[in-house]
DNA sequence: TTTAGGG
DNA sequence: CCCTAAA
């Protein structure tokens, strides 16, 4: 059956529905599906159902909550009007197909009038500060009031893509993006089975810790209470949502005032308050998911109780927002974090994303000192080792270090870009961007733009430096963290480290497993000549962490643009082209354009059924063709008239 | 560095 | 998008 309905759903409000329990025999049959796929997903991509039926249908009330997990059944096509401005409150929403329940595939189509009136989440903006000394992070957030959810609509959206574990991103044409997905542990969750006991040692410490704008995990029960109402938290994240929630700062700054609004319609437990929720995040084969993902588990803050927050990759504060009052989440099952991010190229857009990048606001959230070796006595005390690495440290630092920039990997050299042009504004995680300490006198020409990458964890300084002595080497390059929009205490500071710095190898394997989710990735500086040879030097390894880039499917203008400069020059030159119509858009090489010509030609060779992503409008794939044909005709023209040919010929 | 192609 | 041989 498909039903086919125009929707206008000016809903207030949000919550996520309830959702079901997959059932194990169900569960047995998508896993098939979901063979290549965490085991997690099908929580996710339930509550995505979940939170997609009730944003499409809200008011409808025929969605219901009984969806299924099987990933692909949601097709969210949801569109932001980039003409409007950022405060506008509604989006137009795209075409929506929405597959329910195993044994109902109706579907729904939503016109392009539907407008969303209300928010799943809310900006999350967050504070971050980078003074290194204050470990009063400001966390204030916007609340979750669903009466005033209007305000704050605009960049929230549903989109499927970056859930998706088995290649629904193909068939998704919106640029729309999760941005996260928050999952309170819940005995409904499938999320809850990856919360490991690791998870719990973040709670206990945390309890312990208190408030420290540390991060934990809520207990299951937490999460379950069913006396709460449920309601909509989000935060956000990506490159774009960063400045976003700045931006929500600036035009909605009595978000703060929600969170008290709020508790009107929320029952609060005062024991509840501190506490910390525990998050789980989906697990996708998909890189863009997966960078999203470390992001966001780089942005777990150290404890300050001296690293007993680990990035483990299954708990822990996400995006900065360390400490979610717990009635946000009462009753929660499953949250969805949503952002829109423009598309890339429109000019509409680009207005829109320069608006938005112009605040780019880091934090240095780690900043590690390898192969730095100290020397000292076996009996000296605590307090000597303290001083004598910060001496160390200090030489370092105050030895005239200047700071290098790397944007995926690699060293932004021209100091006169702007964050915009480097690609710093836009990228959405953390290891992404990083920063080298470089001698000043930079003679010696050892390089760390492939830097080796080791883990450590966090917050065991002293254990790694005391190998070390005191004298500085002179290494090319520290790498340091730094984080985007989270606020945590730096681990320079954690001063009570020591209790919780050694950990067994078992631990450090462990973690080290999980090394792409870590967030804690230093550089071993390139051993310069003192650098005695018997020093412990970690197995090169990883050498290929450079971050994949992040995607950015064409628009439709910049395919247009594309195929005017093609048809103007040719497919061989795409220099040429890439400096004719793309010499502003920084991201974009010519291999890009190579490459997206290569899959224009292709689109416009296959049946429009079978394409994906972002439809292109048949005249330009009509003119990709024509373009595609006639300079292949020059091609062979240009080789029969070579030497070389004509010899053929003559042959 | 740029092109061209496979992955 | 990535990787890379070849130019």
């Amino acid at each position: 059956m498909v039903l086919t309905k125009r929707l206008d759903c000016g809903f207030n409000g949000y919550h996520v529905p309830p959702v079901p329990r997959v059932p194990k025999s169900a569960k047995g049959k998508r896993s098939v599906r979901r063979k290549k796929t965490a085991e997690n997903r099908m929580s996710a991509i339930d509550m995505l159902a979940a939170v997609a039926g009730k944003l499409l249908l809200e008011g409808e009330g025929s969605l219901g909550s009984r969806t299924t997990g099987v990933c692909d059944a949601y097709n969210l096509n949801v569109k932001r009007d980039h003409t409007k401005p950022l405060k506008n409150e509604s989006f137009d929403m795209g075409s929506c197909t929405n597959t329910l329940g195993s044994n109902d595939t109706s579907q729904w189509e939503v016109g392009n009038d539907v407008k969303l009136l209300s928010t799943v989440v809310m900006p999350a903006p967050t504070i971050i500060k980078s003074d290194t000394s204050s470990r009063d992070v400001c966390t204030e957030r916007p609340s979750l009031s669903t009466k005033k959810s209007n305000s704050f609509i605009s960049e929230t959206a549903v989109y499927t893509k970056d859930l998706d574990p088995c290649g629904l991103e193909n068939r998704m044409d919106v640029d729309a993006r999760l941005l996260s997905l928050v999952v309170p542990l819940g005995n409904d969750s499938v999320l809850h089975s990856r919360s490991s006991p690791r998870c719990r040692e973040d709670k206990l410490a945390v309890d312990k810790d208190d408030d420290k704008n540390s991060s934990g995990c809520a207990q299951p029960s937490f999460t379950t209470n069913k006396a709460f109402k449920p309601r909509g938290l989000g935060e956000r994240r990506s490159r774009i949502s960063k400045q976003l929630a700045t931006k929500f700062w600036k035009v909605a700054p009595t978000m703060t005032k929600d969170r008290e609004l709020s508790k009107t319609d929320v029952e609060m437990k005062p024991n509840f308050y501190r506490r910390r929720i525990c998050y789980a995040h989906q697990r996708t084969q998909r890189s863009l998911f997966k960078r999203r993902k470390s992001f966001q588990r780089c942005s777990i803050s150290a404890s300050g109780r001296g690293g007993n927050n680990r990035v483990n990759g299954l708990s822990s504060t996400v995006n900065g927002m360390s400490s979610y009052e717990p009635e946000d989440f009462h009753g929660i099952i499953g949250l969805i974090c949503l952002d829109l991010i423009p598309f890339s190229s429109d000019s509409d857009t680009k207005r829109y994303q320069d608006d938005l990048l112009c605040a780019v606001k880091l934090s240095i959230k780690a900043f590690k000192v390898p192969e730095l070796f100290v020397e000292i006595p076996e009996n000296s005390t605590v307090a000597s080792l303290k001083r004598t690495v910060m001496d160390a440290v200090t030489a370092i630092i105050g030895g005239g270090l200047r700071i290098g920039v790397l944007v995926q990997g690699k060293k932004v050299r021209d100091d006169s870009k702007t964050l915009l042009q480097a690609g710093i504004s836009h990228v959405d995680r953390m290891d992404e961007l990083g920063f080298t300490l470089e001698p000043n006198s930079n003679q010696t020409s050892a390089r760390l733009d492939i830097p080796e990458e080791c883990y450590l964890p966090p917050c065991d300084f002293a254990e790694p430096l005391a190998r070390f002595p005191a004298t500085v080497p002179s290494s090319d390059g520290v790498n340091f963290d730094i984080c985007l929009g989270s606020p945590l205490a730096p681990i320079v500071n954690c001063p009570e480290s020591d209790r919780d710095s050694v950990h067994s190898p078992s631990d450090t394997m462990s973690l080290d497993k999980n090394i792409k989710n870590a967030r804690v990735l230093i550089a071993i500086p390139s051993m310069s000549v003192e650098t005695p040879p018997m020093t412990p030097v970690h197995k090169p390894r990883r050498p290929e962490l450079i971050q994949r880039r992040i995607r950015r499917p064409f628009s439709v203008s910049e395919v247009e643009a594309l195929v005017q400069a093609v048809e103007k020059l040719g497919t061989g030159r795409w220099r040429d082209v890439k400096i004719r119509a793309f010499d502003n858009a920084k991201h974009r090489t010519y291999v890009d354009l190579k490459d997206k010509w290569k899959t224009l030609v292709h689109t416009a060779r296959i049946a429009p059924q079978q394409r994906r992503g972002a439809p292109v409008p048949q005249e330009l794939l009509d003119r990709v063709l024509a373009a595609h044909a006639y300079w292949s005709q020059q091609q062979v023209k240009l080789l029969v008239k070579s030497p070389v040919a004509e010899g053929r010929l003559l042959l």
